[in-house]
DNA sequence: ACTCTCACTGTAGACGCG
DNA sequence: ACGCGTCC
DNA sequence: ACGTACAGTGAGAG
């Protein structure tokens, strides 16, 4: 039910906080929907004649999709981005409400099927209204059409509502798009009514939820005990209690405790095992999915194929219809993505910072004073030697061979999930164990020999992003580093507040990182005072120790290597906090790709591969000279900024890790979270894993919820000591005959 | 008189043709 | 501009 | 084992 009256108290009381908009301003905008609500709607009106409504041949209603496939058309026609938010589980608080609902609806039936009885046709057409219930099947169809748009679906823990405010707070949608006032209650800066309007019946209306507060000159805390006395979906409000009134005692006492403790007993009676601390909690911090902070959304070109069988043969529409509709899809793609350069063009005029230049180096130590020896090679790429076995020079007999096995495979077992059927072979029946072992490794030795010389390993390195890969996201490092991210483009850059986190995502979204591109907008800042505020006070304390990890590290008998955008002291905090400081033979950051000088002191190809790039002389210029660096062609629409500093996911980088790390991509695995990360790790060769998804994104070959699933998943990794054994005793083998000849 | 609350009821898409 | 039938 | 919401109305309380 939303927030009662809520609309008319603020029509009344903060009028200035909305202000009439048209739906042509939306266009080019990312703007999330609440999938339920317009379901609902659809199912209700589209194609309805009493109980008639569309169906395909199997007799199966299809309103729904008729009505979200028109809608998002046109929204996608007018250059509006749609995010279409589903319903997860409803709080338990909800539970009496829609307890409520459900008896409503059954009493409708009964009403149904007396008008059905009696013939009056306004009845039935009434009734059979009431009686509209969105199901899990209405819901699995729509989430399928829009996949098949290419359209992006979210699909939110608990409310939708309070998903979509979230979504809108983090920057990743201009504005929310719904009819219900819970969603100005859950904090959504931009908040549009009637959007869908087209009968022009109401004008589009936009809230801001900032004006909100200061017109009614209430925090956000009191706003939100503000709605619960008007009467939410939570909890009941007091009796005798409506908007005004309720703004005015909120206004006087400040929360709902004082008022309960001043108004009078004897005129309000509040109710019972109130639970208004509860609802305020669900306003105040809904559950949303943990999404990844860095998270894009991106609206691809529909699958034109699945999307025809889909509309066309599964649920009877109509096949020039849908050809003409694909056709509006692809056309408003296209103009879209042209556009999307545009959307960061108001920062580069605006926003080039004057002022915040005098007092840049005092935070930070300058460069230039820093020891050169700091950023040689050596400091980033911990190169050591390649570790295959343990004391690999002693393998030669077969046994000392078996025993390095051994000593493995007891270091699995010791952690590793009974699952692995070789470990717990080897705890039950370590003597033939052994024997099976020495007969596979004869075995592998005759193979090799026949095939001679060539070389089967699959793969020779492990790339590993590190942030949200090797350890989960729910520990909030992520989150802490964007709002440092943001704390700091407030403070230091003087950016506007409310143009903070969508510009942060803009530029994470060109530039791969927000800082490569605020320095392609111009500002110039050091990168490592930039460093060393967002990384500096980040909730390490959250990371423990991960033997388990650990453990499955060492045992990986290749090559291992971190490739991050973080700076160095970032990911050695990282790394020694998991404890997997030596599991690593080195570490691609920040400062590789970037040197902060002396670019000629790198090795050659190093060199090479970034001067395709400007290098980043940036620091060593003066202000006015860095300026000019922002300086682009305002008659070129098409051009932004070059960004100097390189980083995921340009494919350049991919190129340059796979460079500083002297791997062949086609025997490296990249593993990686982010989704475009993967897309270019492929592009580069790489074979790619993306972690923490449980589906298949394009470009990966694999796809993990969780690195610690690893040995499951890719158990090639470890088959692969076969491989090198084969190498090992070969090798072994040759020697030994160059020294008898 | 006037303000406010409450309970109840009604209504809700999108397109294209003429 | 509008009403009205149609979509499946 | 579930899933929506506001606007308008008029009666009645204070």
């Amino acid at each position: 039910m939303g927030i009662k009256g809520l609309t008319k108290l603020l029509a009344a009381n903060a009028p200035n906080s909305m202000k009439e908009t048209t739906f042509e301003s939306y266009s080019g905008r990312e703007i999330a929907v609440d999938a339920s609500t317009s379901i609902y709607q659809f199912l209700i009106v589209v194609g309805r004649n009493g109980t008639q409504m569309l169906t395909n041949d199997a007799g199966q209603v299809t309103s729904h999709l008729q009505g979200l496939f028109s809608r998002t058309i046109r929204l996608l026609e007018a250059g509006m981005k749609p995010v279409y938010v589903f319903d997860g589980k409803p709080p338990d608080l909800k539970k009496q409400e829609l307890a409520k609902r459900h008896s409503k609806r059954m009493d409708a039936s009964e009403y149904l099927a007396a008008a059905i009885e009696s013939g009056v046709k306004e009845d039935i057409e009434k009734y059979s209204k009431r009686t509209v219930k969105v199901t899990r099947q209405h819901n699995e169809d729509c989430k399928k059409l829009l996949r098949l748009m290419g359209v992006p679906v979210v699909e939110a823990s608990s409310e939708a509502e309070a998903e979509c405010a979230t979504l809108c707070k983090t920057g990743k949608v201009y504005a929310v798009a719904s009819e219900d006032m819970d969603t100005l209650t859950f904090g959504a800066p931009i908040f549009v009514r009637h959007l869908m309007g087209s009968s022009r019946k109401f004008p589009v209306v936009q809230y801001e939820v900032a004006k909100i507060l200061k017109e009614l000159n209430l925090t956000m805390d009191q706003f939100i005990d503000l709605c619960i006395l008007c009467g939410c979906d939570y909890c009941d409000g007091i009796r005798g209690i409506g908007g005004q009134t309720a703004l005015k005692l909120v206004r006087q006492h400040g929360s709902i405790e004082n008022i309960v403790e001043k108004i009078s007993k004897v005129r309000y009676r509040i109710p019972e095992n109130w639970p208004f601390q509860e609802a305020r909690c669900i306003f105040k911090d809904p559950v949303v999915s943990v999404s990844d902070q860095n998270h894009v959304f991106e609206w691809i070109t529909p699958d034109e194929e699945v999307l025809k069988n889909f509309l066309v043969n599964e649920n009877g529409f109509n096949h020039d219809r849908v050809t003409k509709a694909i056709g509006k899809i692809k056309a408003a793609n296209y103009r879209s993505s042209n556009r999307r350069l545009h959307s960061l063009k108001p920062w580069l005029r605006t926003s080039v910072p004057l002022k915040s230049k005098e007092t840049k180096c005092q935070l930070g130590v300058p460069s230039a004073f820093l020891n050169p020896k700091m950023f040689s090679l050596q400091v980033y790429m911990h190169l050591r030697p390649k570790l295959l076995w343990p004391s690999v020079d002693e393998l030669v007999r077969p046994v000392n061979l078996f025993l390095g096995v051994c000593k493995e495979l007891a270091l699995f077992s010791s952690y590793i999930h009974v699952s692995s059927s070789w470990s717990i072979f080897f705890l039950l029946f370590p003597f033939q164990a052994l024997l099976l072992l020495y007969l596979m490794g004869l075995q592998a030795f005759f193979d090799m020999d026949a095939i001679g010389r060539l070389n089967k390993t699959k793969y020779e390195c492990l790339l590993f992003d590190m942030d949200d890969t090797l350890y989960p996201m729910s520990t909030g490092i992520n989150y802490a580093c964007r709002k440092n991210i943001e704390e700091y483009m407030l403070q230091f850059l003087e950016i506007d507040a409310s143009e903070v986190p969508r510009m942060c995502l803009e530029l994470y979204k060109e530039y791969g990182t927000t800082m490569a591109g605020l320095k392609a907008l111009g500002y110039g800042f050091d990168n490592d005072e930039f460093h060393a505020f967002v990384h500096g006070r980040l909730p390490y304390e959250r990371l423990k120790p991960d033997p388990v990890l650990r453990n499955l590290l060492l045992s990986m008998p290749q090559r291992k290597i971190i490739f991050t955008n973080a700076d160095k002291a970032h990911a050695d905090q990282v790394l020694s906090r998991l404890g997997l400081d030596d599991c690593f033979e080195g570490i691609i950051c920040f400062e590789t790709l970037n040197p902060p000088f002396e670019p000629n002191s790198y090795e050659d190809e190093v060199y090479k591969c970034l001067s395709s790039e400007e290098p980043d002389y940036n620091l060593l210029f003066s202000d006015s000279e860095r300026k000019a660096d922002a300086i682009y062609d305002e008659n070129d629409d098409s051009l932004l900024p070059k960004s100097q500093i390189l980083c995921k996911p340009s494919l350049e980088s991919m190129e340059a890790a796979i460079q500083i790390a002297n791997v062949d991509p086609k025997k490296t695995i990249f593993f990686d979270d982010s989704v475009r990360n993967i897309a270019s790790g492929k592009a580069a060769g790489l074979h790619t894993v993306i972690v923490g998804s449980s589906e298949l994104v394009p470009g990966a070959d694999l796809a993990l919820t969780s690195i610690h699933n690893i040995k499951e998943a890719l158990p090639e990794i470890w088959e692969e000591e076969e491989d090198q054994f084969e190498q090992v005793v070969q090798s072994t083998a040759v020697e030994t005959v160059d020294v008898l000849a």
